[in-house]
DNA sequence: ATACAAATTAGAGCCGACTCGAAGTCAAGG
DNA sequence: CCTTGACTTCGAGTCGGCTCTAATTTGTAT
C-alpha cells in the first residue's frame, strides 16, 4: 500500500492533482489508514497511469471519466450472479468501448499521417544539408 | 480567397477562435480586403486544418507554435541566396522537426497500446455476450 | 514531551483556451 | 438614402484543469 506522495512520484501527478481528481470524480476515493491518510494499491496506480496516458492523447477528464466509468476500459468486468442483471451492463459497456475504440482509431489515423509527413520533410532537410544548395524546394 | 466565416465552416474553428489564434501568434495575420476584412488563401486553410489536427492529438497551442514556427512543420522551406544564412536555419529546423517526430512517435506507441488493450477487452465482451454466462473473468 | 515531516480539509487563485458583448465600419440591395 | 448583415477591435467573462495557502491532525524520531 502506497501513500499519496509515493503515487505522485510513480505517476508524475502531484498530490494536489490526485486529490482534485478524486473530488471531481475522475478517481474513486482509495481506502484510508488510521488517521485518515489515503493509501493506494498497485492496481490503483496502474489505473492512474492508464488515465494519464489517455490524457496525453488529448482526451478530456470528462471523456476519460465516461470511458472508464464502471470499469469499462481499465478494470475487469464484475459479473453478477443473475444474467438478467449482467447482460444490460455488458451491452452498455460494449457500446461505450466501441465508441472509445473509434475515437482512438481516428486519432491513430491522424497521428500516422502527421508522422509520415514529418518523416518526409525531415528526409528532404537531411538530404539538403549534406548535399547541394542549388535545388530549392 | 475566403472570408473568416468560410474558413470557420471548413475548419470547424469559430471566427472568434481564428482571430484569437492570430492575436496570440499561433496564426499569422492574413491579407485584408478593402475595408479591413480578413481574406484567406486555400493554403492558409490547409495550414489551419493541420494545426487543428495537432491540437486533437493533444499538443498545446504553445507546442504547435514552436513546431510550426518558420514553417518547420507545415510550410515549404524558403531557401535564401546565401548558403551561410541558409544552413543554420536548416539545422535548426531539422532539430525542431526531430524533436517533434519523437513526440509524435511516443504518442503513437501509447495510442497503439491503448488500442490493442481496448480491442482485446471488446473481444472478451463480445464473446461473453453471445456465449455462456458461467465463465466470469 | 516535543519537534518535525507528511498527511488532511476547504476554499481561493491562476493559466490556457476560448467565447462573447459592445460599439463601430463597410458593401450591397430595396 | 438607409437598412441589413458580415465584418472589425477591444476588453471582459467563462470554463477546465490544476495549484496553492492556511489551518489542522497524525505518526515517528530524538
Amino acid at each position: 500500500m502506497l501513500t499519496i506522495s509515493q503515487v505522485s512520484e510513480r505517476t508524475g501527478l502531484t498530490p494536489y492533482t490526485l486529490r482534485y481528481y478524486e473530488k471531481i470524480g475522475v478517481l474513486k476515493g482509495p481506502s484510508r489508514r488510521e488517521g485518515g491518510a489515503r493509501t493506494y494499491t498497485e492496481s490503483e496506480v496502474s489505473y492512474i497511469q492508464c488515465l494519464n496516458n489517455l490524457k496525453k492523447l488529448g482526451l478530456s477528464l470528462e471523456e476519460i471519466t465516461e470511458f472508464t466509468r464502471d470499469g469499462c476500459v481499465m478494470e475487469k468486468i464484475q459479473l453478477g450472479e443473475d444474467p438478467a442483471n449482467f447482460t444490460p451492463t455488458l451491452n452498455k459497456r460494449t457500446e461505450i468501448l466501441s465508441k472509445y475504440l473509434l475515437d482512438l482509431e481516428a486519432k491513430q489515423q491522424e497521428l500516422d499521417h502527421m508522422i509520415s509527413l514529418t518523416k518526409e520533410k525531415l528526409a528532404v532537410y537531411l538530404e539538403l544539408s549534406k548535399g547541394s544548395y542549388e535545388a530549392p524546394i
